[in-house]
DNA sequence: ATGGCATCTAACAGATGA
């Protein structure tokens, strides 16, 4: 089976990108973030022609994610608050979360925030909504065993990952980004990118500015992480590069994960 | 340090993103 993973940056904007990508990757399960939309106004006939259900959890301009799946998924939910209950209320204010079963994987799918600048209120929000995340798959992992974690986390956690040298003060590559999601890790999640290519130069994002794209200046910043178990079953993972060379793209591109 | 580019709302300029 295959799972894919794309911040469409508006799926509005991006309704033919998408319905021409899966037509050419008919791929079982899709992971969006960034739909920027509501979920009456969603694009939804588009999509369940190709012979998708949908999943979603939309807000007016930001955020929004959604999994489309070629089997309907079990026990949907939205935020963190279906597991941790209404202490972390707040933290569901935004759309960035929403997860549900497939065969026998619990799918997460994730916009991680952006965290603006570091130091900003921004990014403590970023890291708060980390350390949530934490908690959540702390409680997950007792009563699920096969866990698939993905989407756009705004973070790249080694040099290897991005186009240039960082400084401590880069959003996305700062040590308290870093170690927040590799608190995350730590609980027994595996980069399923980096089983299969170690080396440096594959990015997920390019800056729309300065020509990112064309010179391949970019950051890997949106990822696969697996539980071991799932992990060893991964057959490959891979960055589809062609999307972004499209007229109008999303700044992202799809990774598509093979189980 | 700035601005570059794209999206949103809907104010056609300002907020946000990464």
């Amino acid at each position: 089976m295959k799972i894919a993973t794309w911040n469409v940056n508006s799926i509005r904007s991006r309704q033919a990108h998408l319905t021409n990508w899966l037509q050419a990757n008919p791929v079982d399960v899709i992971c969006l973030q960034e739909t920027k939309v509501i979920d009456s106004d969603f694009p939804r006939s588009p999509f369940e022609e190709l012979g998708y259900h949908l999943d979603i959890s939309g807000q007016k301009s930001y955020n929004g994610v959604a999994i489309f799946s070629k089997i309907p998924l079990q026990n949907v939910s939205v935020g963190f608050t279906s597991i941790l209950g209404n202490k972390v209320e707040e933290f569901d204010e935004q759309k960035r979360a929403i997860a549900g079963i497939f065969e026998d994987i619990l799918i997460l799918n994730l916009y991680v925030p952006n965290g603006s600048e570091v130091g900003s209120e921004k990014y403590a929000y970023k890291l708060q909504w980390l350390k949530v995340l934490r908690e959540y798959l702390e409680v997950a992992l007792k009563t699920t065993p096969h866990i698939c974690i993905c989407g756009d986390f705004n973070i790249a956690l080694e040099s290897r990952d991005i186009y240039r040298q960082t400084k401590d003060t880069d959003i996305m590559a700062s040590p308290q980004e870093r170690q927040s999601l590799q608190a995350i890790l730590d609980l027994g999640f595996i980069d399923a990118f980096r089983k299969f290519t170690p080396d440096a130069g594959h990015y997920t994002w390019w800056d729309y500015r300065r020509g990112g794209f064309p010179q391949n200046r970019g950051w890997r910043i949106d990822h696969f992480y697996l539980t071991e178990n799932l992990s060893d079953r991964a057959q490959s993972c891979i960055i589809d590069k062609e999307p972004r060379t499209w007229e109008k793209p999303s700044d992202h591109t799809p990774v598509i994960l093979e189980l």
